[in-house]
DNA sequence: TGCATAAAGTCGCCTAGGTAACTAATTCCG
DNA sequence: CGGAATTAGTTACCTAGGCGACTTTATGCA
């Protein structure tokens, strides 16, 4: 099949086969790639709110708030509330998660260097190069979308 | 945050932005990409069975499985029994998905091509062939943890 | 000051996909 | 031939993430 070669096929594919592998060397330690994420941020932005980290690993808040509550349920972050502002909830890690960050890296960064290892160095840097590039475009993209429902939305309400 | 050039994240969210993307330019036509994407197989497969497209598909067979559930559920695809394996459903499109094939086509390459647009021809090309090479790589040692491990497996294929 | 608006989170509903256990049908082989 | 192993598919349970409605709290402005 020739869209074998077709680039939104391919980058989700490489996407999807990551995470499953990621997955699976991580299993033992009891969390996922996607908690993993979240718990580095959290780890260099001690204190942060759910906003600010659904804002840094753009994803809905929703989505982010889901994914708290399965760390915090698995004992690696606590929420706490905030003394000036009774809406937020600022996420620390747990002494747990801290223990285990290194050996996650560890792990993320073994297995990134072994998916990457057919490529030389240029080709590796020409293809971060290319995936910003994109990146920043289908954020413009996603923006645009976003503006032109809000502002369907503020017609809409305005009748 | 420096780790914004870490190949790992960018492929995941580079993946990730783009089926949104698409998602919501597709939504009025009442599915989703990965749903259009089963289509497409199927259009080119007609009649394939389930585990069939869970393979061209790259995925587990319960996930083939109920994404064939929504799109029948949807009118998109009917099952049909094999008069000679009474195991398989055999998956053919409906004339409704018929004729939203080329539509959906056309705006699966307007997304992409909007999100490369930023990358010249050898740009595109090279990302490609990297990431060609990075899922070769990744199927490889998803294959490797796949089979059980230990001595077990070195054994095995010393032989 | 008081009210409208915005922001932070939560929840329900949806799709997507993996893992594992299970059934039914088929194939393989002694 | 008949039993073991394999294969096709379904199902239950899990994480992940988008979307929208909703509540609570802050903020901004007339």
């Amino acid at each position: 099949m020739e869209d074998e070669r077709y680039f939104g096929f391919l980058v989700s594919d490489v996407a999807r086969l990551l995470r499953t592998e990621f997955d699976r060397r991580v299993r033992d330690f009891g969390l996922t790639r996607s908690q993993w994420l979240a718990l580095t941020r959290i780890y260099r932005q001690p204190g942060c709110t759910q906003s600010e980290l659904a804002e840094t690993m753009e994803m809905e808040k929703g989505s982010a708030g889901r994914l708290i509550d399965r760390l915090e349920k698995s004992r690696f972050v606590v929420r706490e509330t905030d003394p000036t502002d009774r809406r937020v909830r600022r996420i620390h890690l747990t002494p747990k998660a801290e223990a285990i960050e290194r050996s996650m890296r560890t792990i993320a960064l073994e297995t990134i260097h072994e998916a990457l290892s057919d490529l030389d160095e240029a080709e590796h840097d020409k293809a971060v190069e290319a995936l910003i590039t994109v990146k920043a475009r289908l954020q413009e993209m996603l923006q645009n979308s976003n503006q032109t429902a809000g502002a369907a939305d503020r017609q809409m309400a305005a009748q």
